[in-house]
DNA sequence: TAGATTGTTAATCGATTAACAATC
DNA sequence: TAGATTGTTAATCGATTAACAATC
């Protein structure tokens, strides 16, 4: 069943949540019972009037007069985030940022599994990366039919991005997340979250010339 | 000496530069001469009203009538992003992506020079990555003061993060690539780019279910 | 020239912030 | 209760899009 849809909610509404629920974990790890937005703006850097306004899209949960119980927020929004369903993902591309990716400690604990993974490169093929073996790319368009997949991760070189996600989508995937530096155009079918890291190298370039002036 | 400021840029203008930046370099290693603002519009999904407005912003790249020179503007904005300026970093934190970081091909043909590694981890201390030796972290602080360095990489875990900024601001680094989890604060002293790669997951996950419905 | 496409102004749209009544 | 803080409405601000005169 798909969730009550009441208004569609901002994208920016929604990029802001995993914020709060990091911080919000490391909070409620320390023992922290509760905050109010105030206290929440200020160590996020945003104001509290925006934390107001993104909860309060989702429903109430903070009590007036007292702030937000630490734990029942973080709680609220990993519901509100999926994060008790599951969500099987492979990933195409083995090397050192796929291993990264793999490795991250928390997929499990938020219902983010991994069950394939795919290369190209003979050395890597029959490795085992936490767990799995690395299987040769050729094999992944049949692993999709026979496996529900819902995420396909891309950290192939660019080269290789745009047939790998034609794969993700023929093979049923629902979302594409990208770290080629490609646009990947799917626009309706599939749900592509790009993460471009060079790029935010040359906006922190750009502003620190803005800022410091340039070297030269 | 620092750039003319006519007036402030705003930050997502910015961020699309790096955007157009790619497409144009992928367009001119395949030889095209020349694109229209709605022809590379359709190509990167946004609107040609955009793209004539970010690059008004600058000056005047096109010509009426015809479109923009494809190796023109792309070397246009190069220059507006700075990108024929040296800026020298370093990194600290040399696992999977750390490595994956500097081991990216463009960095040093878009001027970005990574001069030391650092890591806590003996067993990496010592090894050679890309040419540089990773180095004790303890050797971070005097080896800022010897070098001036524009950008520190983090790529530590999350409960390191932190001090890692700490000695690159106190280092005189004048911005931060953070790829940890965490929120760092330094208003106005130093420029903070963060690179939430999870979030990114988190924020993919919740758009899936609302287009396709939660499985569970 | 005629056609095409820019650069830019004005209109629209959306997101953020301010303010405050509701209420714990 | 009195003080604090939410949830929400209204006001502001900024970013995107539409439109078109300028011009190659």
């Amino acid at each position: 069943m798909s969730k009550k849809k009441e208004k569609p909610i901002a994208v920016s509404v929604i990029k802001r949540l995993p914020v709060y629920y990091r911080f919000l974990t490391t909070l409620h790890s320390k023992g922290v019972e509760r905050i109010s937005s105030s206290e929440l703006a200020e160590k996020l850097g945003v104001t509290a009037s925006q934390i107001r306004q993104d909860l309060s899209q989702f429903g109430n949960f903070g009590q007036r007069g007292y702030g937000y119980r630490v734990a029942n927020l973080k709680e609220a929004i990993a519901k509100i985030l999926g994060l008790d369903n599951q969500m099987d993902m492979v990933l195409a591309g083995a090397g050192n940022l796929g291993k990264a990716i793999i490795n991250y400690p928390n997929f499990k604990r938020r219902g983010f599994y991994i069950k394939g993974i795919f290369d190209v490169n003979p050395e890597l093929i029959g490795q085992e990366v936490a767990g799995l073996l690395v299987q040769d790319i050729s094999l992944l368009a049949d692993f999709l039919t026979n496996n529900r997949i819902d995420i396909g991760i891309i950290t192939t070189p660019p080269e290789s991005a745009v047939d790998v996600a034609d794969i993700f989508v023929r093979g049923g995937i629902r979302g594409i997340w990208n770290f080629a530096p490609v646009s990947l155009n799917y626009s309706g079918k599939v749900l592509v979250e790009n993460v471009h890291i060079s790029e935010s190298l040359l906006t922190l370039s750009y502003m620190i010339d803005e800022k410091f002036g340039s070297k030269s």
